[in-house]
DNA sequence: TTTGAGTATCGTATATTTGACACTTATGCT
DNA sequence: AGCATAAGTGTCAAATATACGATACTCAAA
């Protein structure tokens, strides 16, 4: 059977043998970004049943059938780390043939950041189960889960150069020198102290606090906080974030 | 029933309902844009049949239960155009719960770009109620496909920025105003015709021909070609295009 | 109490990029 | 020959980016 399902011309109705398209499972996956102050890591599930056992896998469940795939998504996030309204954005679709030895499933790839230090894993679920892992060393992945994870990591360094997301991976309240950090091992690049300064804070949506870092042994930094209110004002006139 | 599917505790196949999750459709759907030297444009089809009867709606087709979603979207276009390896890229994959009447489809978007020049329908497909339609004019879509092509176009227009792929809507060969102006209309907004130059022929891209236009009243502009050899070993060195 | 290590923060000098605009050149038409 | 039209080039000032030195501040050891 061959037919064109926008033509205009077929009526899908009239066509019996159409149920054997409907025999797709689908599934979401979604990588976890967090940020514990030294590396750039990723949540992952080690697999115990065959197949891939021992690999480690991204997190992800098959969508129900009444289920929208954003809510899906929410609920793996939910059960996995005790969160929600964590910053998520759709990644891609892998739909080959054969990804996945239970049947046909496409599944739809998500990926979040998280503030680490809010990760809060229920000892019921298979959190247990979940471990941090720097995104220098990972090993083997299960079923085509390292191809999801690098489209994963090349869009969000993309998406940190030109939206103000990086500051979902730090505390509430940080220090520039922080974000600096967080931005070279993101981006494997290094800055410029006094630019990457200026810079930041001629775009004008960090709130500078009264407040500064507590128990170092050196002049203590200022600490700042990212103002969404700020952005969103200067967004609607135009301007955009870069690097 | 609730399980997470790569829980390693969990091994879905002792799970006997697993089917009711093996029921989606997947469909591929595609916006396929071209440039006829003063519009951008759109191929479109008008529905015949209801529901949408009327309404024009992006091409698409339901994938086939042993078919890549890549592959899907190659035949389609195909049987569309007449026209084989042109550019694709996948955009996003909407799977809303009641976006289609038929059953639970979710259907993975692509946009392509073609040389209109090249289009060449066949008599014999859907290609005869497909027709160009000028992006500014668009009437009411069917199903979400006016999101769809929202989300196409805000892709298309970010993508050319910083890839080189306005020159797939153009002819192989054409002069700079023909670039800049292709560029003008698709990002809405105007050059500076020397700066632009500047900064087009900077890049190295273009490989200037030993030829100019013919036939106008004017100087004749000379025609320029992309090279895209040239592209590939300058990106291999962490060049990129932008704007 | 003094002093030095280690950063934070600020200022300035120089290089590079961008944007605006005017001027010159080539062709067809009348 | 002269005019209309668009191609193609040169210049300069303003804006931005980059480099790097100077100073300010805090802690902790002597």
């Amino acid at each position: 059977m061959k037919t064109l399902f926008t033509n205009p011309k077929v009526n899908p109705a009239d066509h019996p043998d159409f149920d054997q398209f409907f025999s797709f499972g689908i599934s979401v996956d979604c990588v976890v970004f967090g940020y514990d102050g030294i590396d750039v890591k990723v949540l992952l599930i080690e697999r115990g049943t065959e197949p891939y056992l021992g690999h480690q896998a991204i997190p992800g469940d098959l969508v129900h059938p009444t289920e929208d795939a954003v809510t899906a998504t929410q609920r793996v996030l939910r059960d996995l780390t005790g969160l929600e309204n964590i910053y998520l954005e759709q990644l891609q679709t892998f739909a080959g043939v054969n990804r996945h030895p239970l049947g046909r499933v496409a599944t739809i790839a998500y990926y979040s950041l998280i503030k680490i230090e809010d990760y809060n894993p229920r000892p019921s679920s298979w959190a247990t189960d979940a471990q941090w892992t720097a995104i220098q060393n990972l090993g083997e992945m299960a079923f085509d889960h390292k191809e999801i994870f690098s489209t994963a990591l090349e869009r969000l360094q993309q998406r940190v150069r030109t939206q103000p997301i990086g500051f979902e991976l730090l505390p509430t309240e940080f220090t520039l020198a922080d974000l600096q950090h967080l931005y070279e091992t993101l981006l494997n690049t290094q800055f410029d102290k006094a630019n990457f300064r200026k810079k930041i804070l001629a775009m004008d949506l960090l709130k500078p606090l009264e407040k500064t870092q507590k128990a170092v042994r050196h002049r203590p930094a200022r600490l700042y906080q990212f103002d969404a209110n700020r952005y969103a004002a200067l967004t609607k006139r135009g301007i955009h974030f870069e690097l």
